[in-house]
DNA sequence: TCATGAACAGTAACCATTACCAATAAACAA
DNA sequence: TTGTTTATTGGTAATGGTTACTGTTCATGA
């Protein structure tokens, strides 16, 4: 990972780093949480929460703030694009990513546009099978 | 507003549904609770919380999911873009839609696609001007 | 005007996340 | 290797947005 002046290496963000790159699930903190016990189970939640931000600050990985109640985690960094299920929140990676037209000459008053993403959205397998 | 059978036209949903299109701030739930409240004192959060919802699912609001750690509302439920503050959260209106390219291609092993948006990043005025 | 039950106000509960703090252990110098 | 510094930890309490519950009220159709 990128190392920077005043951050340690723990044990605990090593870890965390590995087992979000071991996956492709783009899990919750608190999926996180169960995945590293497994390995350390003394870690608190706490610690989770914290390295998270800190692996997504320093961009070692992706915080995927879009839609539902919680936050999900991307180990992988190489530009992608994701879809979401409208049902249970769960996040899938897109293929082929859909080339985002030219966005340059974008306006909205009061706002300083500075990037745009494609969104997607739908149904993952295990829910359209519940219907 | 859309009426359904067994949905009741209350003072509080009318106020909460006039208010939201009175205005182009995308409100969170609070702040239309704070708006509201300047006509109806005695409404209660929960009846704000429990309308924007069925507002929303009727389709006479747009409930917008975008990332951030509360939800926002508008009023103006024709076709448009937004724009999000990184900083703050505020949502603004994009002027021209960018046309969304083709995305009947898009696959994602395990999920059915049912839709695509963009989703603009910026910085809004009020924060830009603080830095 | 009356009866019915959807919706209300008020409040408690919920849940994801963040903050706090004394104890621990990376990182670096001696 | 040992000691020092202080970032980080585990454990837990607090926060904040949202939802659930409950007895009361009032919109609606008969």
């Amino acid at each position: 990972m990128t190392q920077q002046q005043q951050t340690r290496m723990t044990k605990q963000r090593m870890v965390i780093l590995e087992e979000l790159r071991n996956v492709h699930s783009h899990p919750t903190a608190d999926e996180v949480y169960g995945m590293v016990r497994q390995r350390l189970p003394r870690i608190s939640l706490g610690t989770v929460y914290r390295n998270l931000d800190l692996l997504a600050e320093s961009g070692d990985i992706l915080k995927l703030e879009s839609a539902g109640s919680q936050k999900r985690f991307d180990g992988n960094v190489t530009p992608h694009q994701h879809v979401r299920c409208t049902q249970c929140g769960r996040v899938g990676d897109v293929m082929d990513p859909v080339l985002l037209p030219d966005i340059s000459g974008a306006r909205a008053p009061g706002f300083i546009i500075l990037s745009g993403r494609i969104e997607f959205e739908g149904v993952c397998e295990a829910c359209a099978s519940k219907n």
